[in-house]
DNA sequence: CTTGCCGTAGACAGTTCTGTCTGGTAGCGT
DNA sequence: ACGCTACCAGACAGAACTGTCTACGGCAAG
């Protein structure tokens, strides 16, 4: 009866307690968005995740093969978050599509006035992985789909040039993401809103040529 | 004669070779500088840097009790020299301080056109380093300079609102240095700079109430 | 009941990283 | 000639990290 093993624990008590479901991978994942975002990747170590995702390593490794695996589902879950995130706020600003243009920016006041806020996910990540990687690849797509989503704005507004106004304003929508990882100061969320409506407004002018 | 240690390799054919002088220093930061940008603080190990710059373990921790010291220093070193590249641009561009503000982001096009460019030290520092660190107070002091510079700037151009044109103008600039990290984009910079220019001519006219 | 899947628990290997320590060498001023 | 200083070379310790492996428990379907 009593196995001879040595090392092994009695496994009388031994609470192998719950399995709720396949649930595990949720947890995990939420461990991770919030350890990855929290601490960067490189920092936030595979044994520190499983210990506080309550998972068993084997079950860990067997839906993330790597770290990389989980860091790509990690960026995919903040891709889906954020986008939603802008995507409310900009339909939050009205059905006029040069209204939306603005209110966006509204995304990005809320998000630094949460708690633990870090700034961008995606440049956190691009800035801890060397260009080539997958991860640095999912962030660079990342960031293609904002502008095309926000020049497909500016062309329903009719600027006369909806490129330049879809760079500038990622220029500023990325100025105030990039600033947060610094400080999370609600004046340049603010700053950053301002600054896209003077150019949204300057765009729909009939525009003395700017230079 | 010969030492008994079995361990020890001969030391007849020993090359210790040079000592330059007191410029075991100034290699170790060459190196430092090199590998933090291009891969990242964390990604570059301290046994790395000491090989790449023939230095002895010693020597080195001699000079960095911790990588910690040698990761201010890279940054005091990028301070120097990125504010160097700032200023000069901005004088290259005429003692005019109107156009010095348009003018500065010349360096921005400059560096992304660099070989191994990887956007801004600071941020991609500030990315892997906890809030409240040595590391991550030192960034937020750059960019806080960098901020009151071209406050100071847009204050000798005149413009009604100093404060609110510099807001504007360093997320531009960030922006252009964020994205950097992503994608080397020469447009990018372009872009940031023809928006600086928009901004700076806005802030200067008799400005009909941009709202 | 048995078989297979999903889960826990944790030992283990192999690498890498930071930081310490010993020992030896070359040049320089006195 | 002597000692001092700056340097090289590399062994070593201790920790942390990623990833593999064995062993076991419970649940549901056939």
């Amino acid at each position: 009866m009593t196995p001879p093993a040595a090392t092994a624990p009695n496994a009388a008590e031994l609470r192998t307690v719950r399995t709720p479901a396949g649930q595990a991978k949720d947890r995990i994942l939420d461990t991770a968005f919030r350890l990855f975002y929290a601490q960067g990747l490189r920092a936030a170590g595979i044994d520190t995740i499983i210990a506080e995702s309550g998972v068993a390593k084997a079950t860990f490794y067997k839906y993330f093969p790597a770290k990389d695996d989980l860091i790509l589902a990690y960026l995919e879950r903040v891709d889906g978050v954020w986008t939603g995130q802008l995507h409310a706020a900009a339909e939050a600003a009205g059905p006029d599509p040069s209204d939306q243009l603005v209110g966006l920016f509204d995304a990005l006041s809320t998000a630094c006035r949460r708690d633990g806020y870090r700034g961008c996910a995606f440049i956190n990540a691009a800035a801890e992985s060397a260009s080539g990687t997958r991860v640095h690849e999912r962030t660079v797509a990342h960031k293609q789909h904002i502008l095309a989503w926000i020049r497909d704005l500016a062309d329903k507004a009719g600027v006369q040039d909806p490129d330049r106004l879809a760079r500038s304003l990622t220029l500023v929508l990325d100025g105030g993401l990039a600033s947060g990882v610094l400080d999370a100061d609600p004046a340049a969320a603010a700053a950053a809103r301002a600054t896209a409506a003077q150019l949204v407004a300057a765009a729909l002018a009939p525009s003395p040529a700017p230079k």
